[in-house]
DNA sequence: TCTGGATAATTAGCCGCCTAATTACCGCCT
DNA sequence: AGGCGGTAATTAGGCGGCTAATTATCCAGA
């Protein structure tokens, strides 16, 4: 869980009003962007608990996923390296999640014949069930979080959320302000 | 840094593909859902990159503005659970906050004169300046988030993200003190 | 008066994320 | 042949979330 935000919103005549203050301040952008951060950290949330129900969390089902990848019933050992690559998280923080999947014997580690630095991480039967036991509510609460956007509705919404990441220098040179303490 | 998740989205032919298999599977839900987890994650990554930048986070300068809040001048101190209330974390995450504020000595704790059981926490002027110097490059890094949205696309964003939130019939975030019994 | 149940904050200990440092191993290159 | 740079994984230690348990204080009622 990420957030650590104001539970309510500002409301927008507060923002108006902040905007007077502050000229760099667009009421407009910025109720855009806390509406934005508090859709995503609720819909995370949601999908999160329905995880722990299952005694699941989102980077532990995500890993099982990874394991298992697309084909029809063939999960494929991965390497730490990989996991982290396509999950876009550390290695260090693969070595944690791999730990208690293992604990939890849903995942097992294996040196990788030819080259003993890496290891295989191979998904077990357990885990495989486990996951395909999950998979299905996982869509229907999916499924149901949109239930209230129509067909139509959706596709926009998508187009305006890629309009927002697209345009994305990474790295803004803006912000050039000293900080204070250090 | 909430998320760990497929650093790439699925493509959409694959969501058609897992939907054949899988009857809860709605392809364009999953997709609205993807995105949006995404797109909410970025903008909160950005965010606090630049909070890393001054020496803070989203959830130390979530503390400052609770400590500052609205009027001119004047920072108001708090009780922890107070905070916690307004930002939706609990009283042990508050502690830990308050203990590293105190420690960079933007935050000082005192007694609450009256009932000895709470503790009212008081912003320090190096913590309202740290905060003052933060402001306005935090709304400008808002905006420039949004500057890819029109005006009228950032109003459709809102309604489209609050439309998902209000259909909630669960309670996820309240409830949390209410009686344990037993 | 004092005692017991409520309430405020903290502590203890887990999880998942990070960076930096460490360990183990590969293979090139002289 | 043997050493050294590079790469894989882990460890160490920090942060910010959480729950459950503990400590300190308040207050109401016997």
């Amino acid at each position: 869980m990420p957030l650590l935000m104001l539970k309510d919103l500002p409301r927008y005549e507060c923002l108006l009003e902040a905007s007077r203050k502050y000229p760099d301040m667009d009421p407009s952008a910025c109720e855009a962007f806390l509406n934005l951060l508090r859709a995503g950290d609720e819909a995370y949330r949601k999908s999160e608990l329905f995880f722990n129900e299952h005694g699941m969390s989102p980077g532990r089902f995500t890993m099982l996923m990874m394991l298992y990848d697309k084909p029809v019933g063939e999960p494929r050992p991965r390497t730490p390296a990989e996991l982290a690559d396509l999950t876009g998280v550390t290695r260090a923080t693969i070595t944690g999640l791999v730990d208690t999947l293992e604990r939890d014997g849903l995942v097992r580690r294996e040196h990788d014949s030819g080259d003993r630095r890496m290891m295989r991480i191979h998904l077990t039967p357990k885990g495989h069930e486990t996951l395909l036991s999950i998979l299905p509510g996982h869509f229907r609460q999916m499924a149901d979080q949109m239930a209230s956007l129509t067909e139509s509705e959706r596709k926009t919404l998508v187009h305006l959320l890629s309009k927002i990441g697209s345009s994305a220098p990474e790295t803004p040179r803006h912000a050039r302000h000293a900080a204070v303490g250090t």
